[in-house]
DNA sequence: CTGAAAGCGCTTACAG
DNA sequence: CTGAAAGCGCTTACAG
């Protein structure tokens, strides 16, 4: 069964293949009468007309990929599920959503984007110079750092305000003396330093001393160390905020086998709302992000970037919406 | 700056645009000499020559495209980094890997694949019959079902497998009364299903009473309800394995308010090995998956279907490669 | 052993 | 208001 072109639309409708074109992109330039519009958009339905994404790439010069370049993290939930949304919101605009897990060793990616010509690029770190020139060179769009607090209206998403939402949650059950949870893995950091640098400007603006920062792994003798640090110094903290909930659920384990009360003897609270976050015992009071939110903020921003007509969805919530506080037991 | 295309490469070489488009795709049928093939080489290096994914898959009426269907899951790390590690190892081998996550109520799936034309299809639950056909009559390869108890050989990761593993190993350390918790959500069901059988099986030729199956959400309330079941009956189980690490850490949890000791009154075995699962307290046991391994396997069968060449990776794992149990406190 | 030419399906500058 | 024609970059059947 060969394929349905715009050609066969164009015979069957009566008309050339210029105007098939032109109706198939809402083009009215030209003109077009409502009658030829309307004959040309049944025949391409009857047809089962679909266009090909390889012809008109070739031929605009440009792909309807967006190639999202998202640095070596560890498997996060998180991310992951603004990766899903993000793939979604895209595809109801028409485009494809790809992935570039760049581990540094890969191909050079100045290489995948001569091969893909993609409408875009998305960076969800910040992109070396060299690629971002290349990319310039190419006349491709970039998107850098979408996730970095510069540019936290492109998804509506601060990690600055995760840090100062912990902060003023603590501050406000009565906690002065508080302790900061950072994880000691540089992959993690361009999303750890603006989380601790907002719960350190919160503490500032309430009056309260600087968080008492520990860094740690995701293990149980890291935990044991970090509260042994924040329990036993000269002014011991009765508040921890984590830079995440693997963190906070790593700390509560310890303070289990350490018989430290939480949250009497000492307050916990994480960020991203862990599907385990809730089954813990007690159940870890956390931050939890609408990432299809942000998704579709940065989806916004993606297509005003190419130039396309923004998505239905109309207004773009506040940053104040995507946050939320989930109090639970450990504060 | 313009593209450097093959005819560019064809003039500065001193060749035709026939003999790059040989050489570049190592078709010697023609018997190039091997100072042409160097020359040509020699020329689209220097010149920085990557060729056009449109242009290409234009003639060729195929992309390079690797479609997945996948249906609509719970995002799962598991599922994730099997999803990542295939990325990887099919990017290896010159295939753009993308994720189509279907939740039934998108854009018909006969559509994307006249637009992207997919070198194949792979899906990871079961396709509708109608949307196999549309495949079969587009000459499009399909992969059907690769996580199906029908299909253990491309990825070599069994799910019966995994619930006889714990099975097995629950046996091994005396139990002969054991429970099963079962997952409560349909989305699931391709998991738990055969887990489940993998584990009745697993009981039955060992000569082991069937397990005491409980269906459960990931919620305290489920898994309270659960531990009731199990040990308030008149054979109490002294042992459960849970279809993943979530509902395990669900019912230990619940263990903990219900004063029941784990492993001493009750032994638990996981999926996964999340991350989480080491820091729990006591650390659960689990069955851990080299999901590596099993994209890596998938990769090779995917290429096969399209009729490329098998990567340099060689000798495909056994299945007791994949799965490891991971033995620690709650067993 | 190598090359000229056709054609994949699309969009658009241009001519009428 | 509409159409014929060119050309995006590639591969391959065919001719030499």
């Amino acid at each position: 069964m060969p394929r349905v072109t715009s050609k066969d639309v164009a015979r069957e409708a009566g008309v050339s293949q210029t105007t098939v074109s032109f109706v198939l992109n809402g083009r009215d330039e030209h003109g077009l009468s409502a009658e030829t519009r309307r004959r040309v958009l049944e025949t391409a339905k009857r047809l089962g007309y679909v266009p090909s994404g390889a012809g008109r790439a070739l031929r605009r010069g440009r792909s309807n990929v967006v190639l999202c370049v998202v640095p070596d993290l560890p498997v996060a939930e998180a991310m992951e599920q603004f990766k899903l949304a993000l793939v979604r919101s895209l595809g109801e605009a028409g485009y494809t959503c790809v992935y570039l897990h760049h581990d540094g060793t890969a191909t050079p990616l100045a290489e995948l984007w001569q091969h893909v010509q993609p409408a875009v690029v998305v960076a969800f770190g910040t992109l070396p110079p060299a690629d971002a020139q290349s990319l310039h060179r190419a006349e491709i769009p970039l998107l850098d750092g979408v996730f970095t607090p510069d540019n936290t209206r492109l998804t509506g998403l601060s990690q600055e305000d995760i840090g100062r939402l912990q902060i003023e949650h603590l501050a406000a059950r009565g906690h002065r003396h508080i302790g900061y949870a950072a994880v000691d893995d540089p992959r993690e950091l361009p999303f750890c330093r603006p989380r601790l640098q907002g719960a350190t400007r919160a503490c500032n603006d309430l009056g309260l001393p600087t968080p008492q920062v520990v860094s740690m792994r995701y293990s149980r003798a890291g935990a044991r160390a970090a509260v042994v640090d924040w329990t036993q110094g000269a002014t011991p903290v009765t508040a921890v905020a984590a830079f995440n909930d693997l963190i906070a659920l790593a700390i509560l384990a310890s303070c289990r086998t350490q018989h430290i009360d939480v949250p009497h003897d000492l307050a916990l609270i994480g960020v991203d709302d862990l599907p385990v976050s809730s089954l813990a015992v007690p159940a870890l009071t956390t931050i939890g992000m609408d990432l299809t939110a942000a998704a579709g903020n940065l989806t916004t921003s993606i297509l005003s970037t190419v130039g396309a007509p923004a998505p239905a969805t109309p207004s773009r919530p506040e940053a104040g919406d995507i946050l939320a506080l989930i109090h639970r037991e450990t504060t």
